[in-house]
DNA sequence: CTCCAAAATAAAGTCAATTCACATTTCAGG
DNA sequence: CCTGAAATGTGAATTGACTTTATTTTGGAG
């Protein structure tokens, strides 16, 4: 199964994308030719496209790697303990946010978000918001235990609610990513108020009751 | 003050402009050269360039003119009666995804974003998130308009619940675009479910009150 | 050990966006 | 009317992603 060919195979892929990871991290995404690529993994231009299909695809497959990883570290926090919903919520999200720029630039993913746009239906183009809705899926989870808990209403779809908080997530990280000067701080402080909001909802409703009561 | 050079300017930039809106409307952005452009403009292809700084900036502007309009059609809206909130709020951004397909593609579109991702600050990348924002802005005058009238929460943000709102509906878009397949009646029906969700919110506060009541 | 098919390679080529050195045009001041 | 900057137009040259091709290498089956 696992002949010599194919160890080689996985081994010069590994060295394509390290050299890719390491150029684009050096001078980033525009200033990063394939050539240069190839060159640093000491493989002929036209072997990188045997193994990816485009620039941005080699891009897109770091950000996957990465993607497998925060998916992992999001299970563990589910995992634990919670006190107040809107907390709990803001602590996963925060650790998408932290973690997708541990091993790439703003630039980076700005450009990854653009290819993935762009070759929406190219394998890694799939990859990438198959990446997004798993994330998704796993906020939803995290609903659901706090609904478990009675933290939260238990009347609502949990996959729905983790959907629009993911999306919330990711609509700040663009405008983050979009923007060169704004700092961790500020996105994070936005992502903290806007969970907030949602968990408390717009709704007249709870201050009438709250008249009442 | 209008000498010919200026009105001569004008129009060569209107001319390229309605060259490329015609020319992507017809065979896409990838499959249009910015030489198509020059030639049915009657320019050299170095002009083009003298107006817009890329092939994805004629785009860009493209999109720009969709937006004024789509504000005006918003302002108007907001500007009527409002019968519930989530209906009213789901109204407005509703006008902004029809207004946004009756110009551009799916393909288009994710050129557009892509564009503005990679190009974040060029004039027109600049202007394509500033129009977000505007259009965020309005969202938020919208939630202001339902809080006097006494059908929202009176105690939160509304430029920030604007925000929210704009960010959850630029999401879904995203989403659409980018999957060729997904009809426009999907992306209304998740709208109109994720706006009620955000207005209700998931506190499961209510819930315990509506028990105490 | 031999041969085959898969995969790699280098080189040359295609293609389209962007740039640039030069030509043309406008217009202010004489 | 001229005239010469300054602004603008132009298309040929450049660039770099991607493709194609002809040739070579090599793991592994027989």
């Amino acid at each position: 199964m696992t002949g010599l060919r194919e160890r080689q195979k996985a081994g010069r892929r590994r060295d394509i994308l390290a050299a890719a990871s390491q150029l684009f991290a050096r001078n980033g995404f525009a200033d990063t030719s394939v050539e240069a690529i190839a060159a640093l993994a000491e493989v002929g231009t036209g072997t990188v496209y045997n193994y990816f299909s485009s620039k941005g695809d080699l891009l897109m497959a770091l950000v996957a790697l990465d993607g497998e990883q925060v998916r992992a570290r999001g299970k563990r926090f589910i995992a634990g303990r919670h006190a107040d919903p809107a907390t709990a919520l803001y602590g996963l999200l925060a650790i998408y946010i932290d973690h997708s720029l541990v091993h790439l630039t703003k630039e980076l993913w700005r450009n990854a978000m653009a290819t993935a746009l762009t070759q929406a239906d190219s394998p890694f183009g799939i990859g990438y918001f198959e990446n997004d809705r798993l994330l998704a899926e796993q906020v939803g989870e995290l609903v659901a235990v706090l609904q478990a808990d009675g933290s939260l209403k238990s009347d609502i779809d949990a996959a729905q609610a983790g959907s629009a908080l993911f999306i919330i997530v990711n609509g700040l990280f663009m405008q983050f990513v979009a923007q060169e000067k704004m700092p961790k701080t500020q996105l994070h402080a936005r992502l903290r108020a806007q969970v907030a909001l949602f968990v408390a909802g717009l709704s007249a409703e709870t201050v009438l009751q709250r008249k009442r009561a």
